[in-house]
DNA sequence: CGCCATCTTAAATAAGCAATTAACTTAATC
DNA sequence: GATTAAGTTAATTGCTTATTTAAGATGGCG
């Protein structure tokens, strides 16, 4: 009945240390030896406070996630009437940086893609927590600039495209400031927003002008 | 001195079986035990032809590379007249053929992104074997498209946000039957071909188009 | 202080896996 | 068909690692 406080902090120090190690490693490469060292603690600390291994591993990116989606949330801080070019280019932003960010923000940038290309069990709790709402909001985002003809599948395809030029940058993430060596990191991930939403504007306006008779291979109801 | 063909049958079934498991499970997840399992070997086969797990991981993606890139050359097969918005496509073309392939083909690409993400000792030979070239390669197209004028971080901008569109399918090349269900695989890739062919070239127009100065934040020399 | 839950620790346990070994079988060459 | 290198096998070794255990230390509260 009696609870002490040098529990809890203890077992927010392994979080921390615990998440950041599993994103540079990965689930599977990280040893308990490995964060107990990081945290300063037994190797007993990580059963006890979470049980196991796994149980730490969700811990870990439900907490990830929760930090980079309260810091970077979906709507981008915008007002709902916001311009949808407006909404796209806060979208990229934070995007890039919770996959950019040297911080917890981008550890969950980190073990989201290592989920997506090395599933672990917690992929299938990612998707529907994570990526399932966020793809709603960028299609919806992208329907405002395609307008109402466009097809359900020249919205996904768009989405898909810029969604993905955000991710390719995580995937990179190490070597991006060797390939730009003069810039700044904050320089750096200005730069990439402004890119990547000048191309991606480009690209939709692209597609809007296309005749829809040529995409309309699905869809079919 | 004698030499007999059924151990290089073996050999190369090992090989095979070994390039699917690999890309399926990433190599940590896989045991040696899950290859000669699908080889119908005994676990000592890999120690026999190959020395290691490691030096059989090697074997795996220089053969996988090796193949995908003799089945899509870097040119895309067209002649070095060709105008750059060919060059481009049979790039992309290639590009998803060997993310989405579901044969030995897309076994290279799901590797890829297994070392972009959760790198292996094996992540700086194919930095320097198999995307150097490739940055190469696009970079010379997108050069070609955005004209002298252009910037170096203009052209590596660009060329990031192509290939990145393409990887990106590779992310979710399990869920993309799923999420077009109504389209055959080859209508698909081919349907995926055209979009991000014709965003990315509005893409690389607009990109264009900008004044000079406005990117000019690298470099300096 | 003295109790007791809470926390910490070192050591033990047990499971999984890469790699090795040595005995055994097969196929090519004479 | 005898010889021998090549290939195959089951059993074993040795290492890494997650998890458990039980004994010990610590901090809060009466």
């Amino acid at each position: 009945m009696v609870k002490r406080k040098d529990g809890i902090e203890r077992k927010a120090l392994l979080l921390k240390e615990a998440t950041r190690v599993f994103a540079q490693k990965g689930f599977r490469d990280t040893t308990i030896a490995d964060i107990c060292r990081a945290a300063h603690s037994n190797t007993a600390a990580v059963n006890y406070y979470f049980g196991s291994k796994e149980d730490l591993y969700a811990e870990v990116w439900k907490s990830a996630f929760h930090t980079a989606l309260q810091q970077f949330p979906l709507d981008g801080g915008l007002p709902p009437n916001a311009t949808p070019v407006d909404q796209l280019k806060a979208l990229i932003r934070a995007h890039l940086y919770r996959m950019l960010d040297d911080g917890t923000l981008g550890h969950a940038g980190q073990i989201l893609l290592m989920e997506l290309t090395n599933p672990t069990k917690s992929l299938e709790f990612i998707k529907n927590d994570v990526i399932a709402p966020l793809r709603q909001q960028v299609r919806g985002i992208i329907r405002r600039l395609l307008g109402e003809a466009a097809t359900e599948e020249q919205v996904a395809f768009c989405a898909m495209s810029v969604i993905h030029q955000c991710f390719g940058f995580g995937l990179k993430r190490d070597r991006l400031p060797q390939l730009f060596q003069s810039m700044k990191k904050t320089q750096l991930v200005e730069a990439l927003v402004e890119h990547i939403t000048l191309f991606s504007l480009a690209g939709i306006s692209a597609v809007k002008k296309t005749r829809r008779e040529r995409t309309t291979l699905c869809e079919k109801k």
